[in-house]
DNA sequence: CCAGACATGTAATGAGTTACATGATTCT
DNA sequence: AGAATCATGTAACTCATTACATGTCTGG
């Protein structure tokens, strides 16, 4: 089966967090904060955002005041495919944790705590299997010395899981 | 211009690492630590090893036992070309130091150290960038309550930031 | 009036994935 | 003998980038 296109859900995220917005400004988006976790050019995004209106996820707004932007809103169909979307179960390769995180609006919404929950067992996994790595590779410390580089990324691996844990532990708590 | 290719640089270093790979032994590579940082599926590989071959950056290895497999050797072009590639200085958006780093042997390689100080100095513009935003869009707590997806996601990414240069910080130390 | 930002689009190219294909070896 | 893994390769397709192309609006 072919891979899931995402760029569409980005798309539908951003209009739905602004309300309304335009296609230039869409890819402005990327230079903020969303740029951390996921980009796409403006030759990208005006071809998606007619596949978008094709499919009834979004139509123009009609009282328009500016002559040569045209902004965008989401319909209520849009809407419930973006929740659905929201919903979906994270997996560890895709790695959406962050761009999802970045539409919900409310601290409330049961959504959130699922996907830090979701992403803390996922993090979790993956740092007991980086642990295990460590010590089957490089508990001599002839194994570090023959192999630094590559000591080094798995330490810093090992470290960036477990700072992410950390953040998404005090977040969860945060939350309650 | 065209962007610059990675591919050969990382099957150059991948088979420098272990001194004889196989195109089926590098794309296994990829399920191990590397993996956290680059991918490549053996579609590519084995094209790529071919072109490699072409340019004289790699050589099949002559005395072989293993009918089955064709195991590769970096010829002393390809070793200057991976050595070159390392100096080459890091941009903030192609995100090469952890896969350079991995191609580093030795601990008391100068390059090493020029290569940490180097992501040390992107990450530290990078995270004052990020304070500046978090102070210019949530002084107030009503904008964080209104846009709560997107604070998180903007303090994932000081987090993130901190942690890494904290890890770059002792890790230098250590290099001392 | 002209330079630079704003704004929207299309075309060519390249990189990477999935699927297709084939054959050898090893384990049960 | 059949399944799983090892091993290498090609083909079709998708996604994303760079480059091409055009037009408006604003400030100096």
């Amino acid at each position: 089966m072919p891979k899931k296109r995402v760029l569409p859900y980005i798309l539908l995220g951003l209009i739905n967090n602004k309300t309304r917005l335009s296609g230039y400004q869409i890819s402005q988006e990327f230079n903020n904060e969303i740029g951390e976790f996921w980009h796409a050019s403006h030759s990208q995004v005006y071809p998606e955002l007619q596949r978008m209106i094709d499919d009834g996820w979004i139509c123009p707004d009609d009282n328009n005041d500016d002559s040569k932007s045209i902004f965008y809103l989401v319909t209520s169909e849009g809407a419930s495919v973006l929740t659905d979307w929201l919903k979906e179960p994270l997996s560890q390769k895709d790695d959406l944790f962050s761009v999802k995180l970045y539409f919900i609006k409310d601290k409330n919404s049961p959504i959130l705590k699922k996907l830090i929950e979701q992403q803390m067992s996922i993090n979790k996994a993956h740092y007991s299997h980086l642990l295990e790595r460590q010590e089957l590779l490089f508990s001599s410390s002839e194994n570090i010395d023959n192999n630094y580089g590559h000591y080094l990324i798995l330490t810093r691996a090992i470290e960036r899981e477990k700072n992410h844990i950390d953040w998404l532990t005090n977040t969860l708590s945060n939350l309650k």
